[in-house]
DNA sequence: TGTATTATCGAACAAACGTTCTGTTATTGT
DNA sequence: ACAATAACAGAACGTTTGTTCGATAATACA
């Protein structure tokens, strides 16, 4: 009896909800309770649907959202009308940013970007960069190296035969270190306003 | 026993790589056999402590990650001695990324920097943005306008008797359409490498 | 040394879990 | 009008869950 023939979506939305919530998803039972369904069977139903389309998954009997479903509309540059309504009213959007950023947390650490010594590269005064603990990276990455019992984030070049730690700001001297001790690679940044 | 006097630390690490990689918290069982716990009790101990500290919650016997879960360690820039270890020190300086960027979550949006009309202001092209909607703004804000059925980033800045949209790169013109229509409010911005 | 304290194990257990099967009702297509 | 289909309810089920209790061993402190 599909009284909603594509229900699900309001469904989803529900769920999306309660996940951005709770860092969580409900039980089965919960899950009916939540979106208006009365028996367990059901909702274990509507929940193959979503498997099906790669929204959640199940290990070892573990409900857990899929690929898909943190997927959600990003805004894009054009616009055929109105205000941004497609940005889902649900609060989704800062867990995302964080696993968007931080991928292996136990090896992940901040640090406050101070002077402008990387302004080329889009780090301001006051950012925060998201690191990785490394003692190695590649040519080009931007690190955070151990000077003088300093951290600083500067650019790892090669130079000949050794790494160099350039800035990103032509008033500043490239740094030729004695001993270049890298404490991590910066895999991101964030800085909020106000 | 304790063995490891704070083991909790490591412990904590797991769970958290855990969550980050499945996006759900493991079972007692398998919290267990995660951290090398042989007994569920010995678990559910090890998560009394984590409730304490805020780490994790329980609600209708589903564990789910506490505010301070997602905090990450904030070094500062001087360092004393040895590289950043700290990652277990009670209620160490600790900034949770989402939450720290995501004020109110039913009113934000994210929009991607096209272009490098504002790289004086630290956005670069493929940068995120997050946005609070709102109809209208302060002067010197950052807003999201829309311009010819356009999202477009930029500065606002009060000329004379109106306002115009003003990018940060010298190389771009200043805007100033007829009709101003403000869709938000940039907040924060973040940005991933590679 | 003796006494707390703490971290762990092992076992027992009721509650909750998700699956599966059967049956009912509404819609769709012919 | 009638079969096929789809969405759901309800009940039965074996499994897994997290809690609790008692016991043990290692450290900390007096």
């Amino acid at each position: 009896m599909p009284r909603h023939p594509i229900a699900d979506a309001g469904y989803l939305d529900k769920l999306r909800d309660y996940y951005a919530q709770n860092q969580v998803l409900p039980s089965y039972a919960a899950i009916g309770r939540l979106i208006g369904l009365k028996s367990t069977s059901s909702v274990s139903a509507f929940l193959a649907r979503l498997k099906a389309e790669g929204l959640v998954e199940t290990t070892a009997r573990r409900l857990r959202p899929g690929q898909r479903f943190f997927e959600r509309p990003l805004m894009q540059s054009r616009v055929a009308a109105g205000l941004p309504s497609a940005a889902y009213d649900g609060p989704a959007e800062g867990l995302a940013i964080d696993a968007h950023l931080v991928r292996r947390p136990s090896r992940t650490f901040l640090i406050t970007i101070k002077g402008d010594s990387m302004i080329d590269a889009g780090l301001m005064p006051g950012d925060t960069v998201i690191v990785e603990k490394a003692n190695t990276a590649n040519d080009g990455a931007i690190v955070v190296a151990l000077v003088d019992d300093a951290y600083t984030v500067k650019r790892l070049v090669r130079e000949n035969r050794r790494y160099v730690l350039k800035p990103e700001n032509k008033a500043y001297p490239v740094l030729r270190p004695d001993a270049l001790e890298i404490a991590g690679v910066v895999v991101g940044s964030f800085r909020r306003y106000q």
